[in-house]
RNA sequence: GUGCCUGUAGCUCAGCUGGAUAGAGCAACGGACUUCUAAUCCGUAGGUCGGGGGUUCGAAUCCCUCCAGGCACGCCA
């Protein structure tokens, strides 16, 4: 049953039961049992209950008006027309108001060992993004600071989206936008001087600017700057002066992100500069393009987006009454850059929800340029609340300051951290438990889900001391596994493939981490149920069969959520 | 005030393109280590799916309304 083109095992049965069901209605029309019937898309679901079967179609239900029959004789009709033959399908009957239930034959779960056997760290992966050109960015921090709690769930969600899409057979580009330019980095070069002023000549000497940048590391780069350069700013004109302060510190900056990220496991393939687009007169470009297109309006000095053109509430400012374009100009010439200049097919976005404004304008300006603008998908996620001792922590125990990336970091770890990211759905708001998430104990989901990949890997090796043989599948009978828990486990195993699909659809890689947490708990509970050492030699091939599979899974899923897989712990 | 997100077991969350008796983990309680790692397993208990209305053969899921929490409504980004 299996060949090259297979990768998704359930996939295939779902399309196998799509087309006993739709020959089976072909049939009956053409008995006389059923009239012409305009067969609705056939949805295939998995029932909760075990009794029902592997999987299950309301179709009977769906088509009962243009029957002219009780769900219930339609579906004993479909049944009764239906060929499974050189199929997975074992059994159909019919329960309930009328759903079709199906069972299949063990030789499935068999075919998908020998698929993850034969796929190996492929195992997994898809080929329904078909190469398509698509950019995730993430992160995007202002570079004026350090990364900060949202910065840390935007990146392991947006690190991870990117890379199911990769397993799903997209053709992924990471990017980070660097706001180097702009209102910010102004706000960034006065603060620098306010502090820069204040470590030569005191506290009073300059009044620190309301908005300007708190954060103590602004007074660290005044104090650096001091250590390599001296005091000769402070004869400089004052524009100059912050000039040269926010060039100086920038970089810095920058570095220290990339660093940090790079400690969470997060490397990009574009760092692409705000800057760079006022160079290269992009944003000018941008904003006459739309003036041309009569896009844009202007009152009180300033040139607007239309927004009633656009179907927006209310127009949005693109150049300033003093001449500088505002960050929306900046930001469309830059979207309009990822479609037009770079030919992306697909743009993903990773915003904090307080962005979510943003949204429809960003999609409705792509309109303009002929960009399609659900092609431009914007993923928001909650915020992110810190939990210490139950209580919610906002200050680092190390630092005293407001705990950055770095931070969180150093005190529960790259794994614990993606992994705790990455559980709930991005839409969900999450309280994260630092607690929890060093404790070395069964509340531990990272734990739990590592110890199960530490234990097969020790339980081979263990094996391989004793000098039993490691198998080679196409000489192991697989079909002895018949126990409960084994025929589970294997199920889940399965299942990875068809996981990856959804994730991927939907951009959810939570949806992965629960899976992996669901496999770890079917090896532990076959763990304890079947022996693989005692077991008579042919089964015990079978059952290590069966646990370097699980390993294999593990590990795949583990390295999309880039988490490491121990293999002693 | 307007718009968006969230509300499901004691806690943290799945399920939400309408389907069969609403699921999982943790916590609680009761069991299992002379046996491949007990960071584990097995079992028990736990629910007006925020409230109320509606649509439907059928609603946690769709519509309306109210309540609670978060966020956004700048010539900020």
């Amino acid at each position: 049953m299996i060949t090259n083109q297979v990768n998704n095992i359930v996939e295939l049965i779902q399309q196998q039961i799509k087309d006993i069901v739709e020959k089976s209605i072909k049939v009956a029309e053409q008995k006389g049992e059923l009239p012409q019937i305009e067969i609705p898309e056939i949805v295939i679901e998995k029932p909760r209950e075990q009794q029902y079967g592997e999987f299950s179609t309301n179709v009977a239900m769906q088509i009962t008006k243009q029957a002219k029959q009780p769900p219930r004789k339609i579906a004993e009709i479909i049944i009764g027309n239906a060929a499974t033959e050189g199929t997975y399908v074992e059994k159909i009957d019919c329960a309930g108001p009328g759903f079709i239930n199906f069972y299949l034959n063990n030789q499935w779960l068999y075919d998908s060992l020998k698929l993850i056997t034969e796929m190996k760290e492929q195992y997994g992966e898809i080929t329904i993004g078909k190469g398509t050109k698509v950019m995730v960015e993430f992160v995007s921090a202002n570079p004026t600071g350090p990364l900060h709690m949202g910065n840390a769930r935007g990146g392991a969600l947006g690190d991870c989206i990117a890379s199911v899409l990769e397993k799903a057979g997209y053709d992924v580009t990471r990017e980070f936008y660097v706001n180097d330019a702009g209102n910010q980095i102004q706000k960034f070069g006065i603060s620098l001087e306010a502090r820069y002023i204040q470590q030569l000549k005191g506290e009073d000497a300059i009044l620190f600017p309301e908005d300007g940048y708190q954060g103590e590391d602004i007074i660290e780069h005044a104090k650096a700057y001091i250590a390599e350069y001296g005091d000769a700013l402070l004869l400089k004109e004052s524009e100059e002066r912050r000039s040269i302060l926010a060039q100086y510190a920038l970089p810095k900056n920058i570095e220290r992100i990339r660093d940090g990220l790079q400690q969470y496991g997060i490397s990009y393939d574009v760092w692409f500069s705000e800057k760079s687009l006022y160079d290269s007169k992009e944003v000018e470009r941008t904003i006459s393009e739309l003036k041309e297109k009569g896009y844009t309006v202007e009152s009180e000095d300033a040139i607007w987006l239309n927004g009633e053109k656009l179907g927006l509430e209310k127009n949005e400012v693109l150049v300033r009454n003093n001449g500088f374009p505002t960050y929306m100009a900046a930001d469309i010439a830059y979207h309009r850059d990822k479609f037009v200049g770079r030919k992306f097919d697909w743009v993903i976005n990773l915003w904090g929800a307080d962005h979510h404004g943003h949204v429809g304008r960003m999609k409705a300006a792509m309109i303009p340029f002929g960009i399609e603008p659900d092609k431009l998908q914007v993923v928001l996620f909650q915020l992110v609340r810190l939990y210490r001792n139950g209580e919610i922590a906002r200050m680092s125990k190390r630092t005293g300051k407001s705990i950055s990336l770095t931070d969180l970091l150093d005190e529960v770890g790259k794994d614990a951290a993606r992994f705790f990211f990455n559980m709930k759905a991005s839409g969900s708001h999450l309280d994260f438990d630092l607690d929890l998430a060093v404790k070395q104990s069964n509340e531990n989901p990272v734990f739990y889900v590592q110890y199960a990949h530490a234990r097969i890997c020790s339980m081979l090796a263990k094996l391989e001391e004793e000098g039993i043989p490691m198998p080679e599948v196409s000489k192991v009978d697989l079909s002895l596994l018949k126990e409960k828990e084994e025929l589970e486990l294997i199920k889940k195993l399965a299942e990875l493939p068809e996981e990856i699909r959804i994730s991927a659809s939907t951009l959810e890689p939570s949806r992965l981490t629960r899976y992996v947490m669901d496999v770890a708990g079917g090896f532990h509970s076959f763990y304890s149920a079947c022996s693989v050492k005692n077991a008579e030699e042919e089964l015990r091939m079978a059952r290590i069969e069966l646990a370097m599979c699980t390993k294999t899974v593990i590990r795949n899923v583990l390295s999309i959520l880039k988490i490491s897989s121990p293999e002693r712990m």
